[in-house]
DNA sequence: CGCGGTTGTTTCGTTTCGATACCAAGCATA
DNA sequence: TATGCTTGGTATCGAAACGAAACAACCGCG
């Protein structure tokens, strides 16, 4: 794993969030929090996240049914924090999809150590981000071959993605008539955080538009939210393979 | 490297089978279930298993009679999981020829540990050269006989590769769609760690790309991650021996 | 001993990508 | 409209990553 690990940690205590999110990052991760089931989407749908650390006492929607619907979902791996009791203990465990948990209060060492240790179980890496291995993806006037990363016109042009072109778009993809902050998609494609005057994501953008709008002083595809971001102005449709 | 260790759980309560299962999976193991003792048995007779997860209550013959009955025959390790405070049973199961105990309810956590605790006492890992040996694997358009380190092609094409080249496939057969970095190749292929400059990598990719790639210029096969490694960008499936 | 084939190392040219700088476009205010 | 500040676009440059040719070392084999 070249990339700093991200790792979301949703609780509803303030202190807990903080102090969690600050004791993984002084420990070489990269934390985000967030208060509840609702937050939590909202960081998911707009960041790549390693691993969650999981409340399961929280107002709104419960740690359990949040976990049930990730594990479900195929999400990243989960740690759940539970309250220290026997019941809950199986429960926990074994009708939900938790990778590991951790009964409160916990030791922070210990919390760390269970999250590297799932860290390296689910390293797996992968190529093509998200759902699109192998699919072909359809948008504007483009298709996009995920396997071979290459893009055909409908008038049949084609051009060629390289690696940050097909992280950036594929960003997009997954996410379309969304705005993405320039912190966002550094996330989703670089996985890392902006240092100041960053303006890595304008130069891919820049470039992306060169290979893929008609017209690339008038940008239709990616269009830019001033003081927002970026956004994909298109519709995203699935081929088959 | 081992082949992944299964386990056969049985239990006539659905949710724990399955909750087992599933725990089981996530925490890199492979999981069958099976009811009762019949099923079991049929299980048993169709694959090879490693460890078996024996519940004591059951209906029809019970987890005491099948414990003595398999650990008699020499059969894989038994963990049981008994009833809480029901000690005489623990310790005839273990009498009987149990490897470990449990008592429900249980922590998932204990379970998986000691699960890995019985595999690596009876750990007995044969030095097989990785896991395809004798088989045939189809991926892309090839169809690799690993005993005679042959490829043929959909169109009647061979090739045949050297060990190097050989190596290198079967590390990315083994981990099909998964970004490896140069050094862990290295380390599968070679055995070796990387020494500074160290291309090695980069040379086996490009003669094993000039066998297999259609257009070796425009690999689709094994794909390049700048600044991750390469990645085998094909469904890989086995065929019959 | 020579020979062909294989594999590790070096090297060079190309591509890619992030940083920087400069300019243009938006936006507010007077 | 003029002015100044902020924000975005992109040209340019250099460092790093990558691909592959060339070379050298090695290995078995007759």
């Amino acid at each position: 794993m070249t990339e700093i690990p991200h790792i979301l940690v949703v609780d509803d205590h303030r202190e807990i969030r903080d102090a969690v999110s600050r004791y993984l990052e002084k420990n070489g991760l990269r934390a985000t929090a967030a208060r509840d089931a609702v937050e939590m989407d909202a960081k998911l749908a707009a960041g790549r996240f390693d691993l969650i650390v999981l409340d399961i006492m929280m107002p709104g929607e419960d740690g359990l049914s949040v976990c049930r619907r990730l594990s479900a979902a195929g999400g990243p791996p989960i740690l759940m924090l539970t309250a220290l009791g026997e019941e809950t203990d199986r429960i926990v465990g074994l009708e939900i999809g938790a990778d590991d948990y951790l009964p409160k209060p916990f030791n922070p060492r210990e919390l760390l150590a269970r999250i590297k240790a799932i860290l390296r179980r689910t390293d797996t890496t992968e190529a093509t981000p998200g759902e699109l291995a192998g699919k072909r993806v359809a948008f504007g006037d483009w298709v996009l071959d995920a396997d071979n990363r290459r893009l055909t016109s409908a008038d049949g042009a084609v051009e060629t993605l390289t690696t940050a072109d097909f992280r950036l778009l594929t960003a997009f993809l997954q996410r379309p008539r969304v705005v993405l902050s320039r912190d966002e998609l550094l996330d989703l494609t670089a996985g890392r955080s902006p240092h100041l005057f960053d303006r890595t994501i304008d130069n891919q953008v820049s470039r992306l538009r060169r290979k893929i709008e008609a017209d690339p002083s008038r940008p239709k595809l990616i269009t830019t939210v001033r003081g927002g971001g970026y956004c994909l102005s298109a519709d995203v449709r699935e081929l088959a393979g």
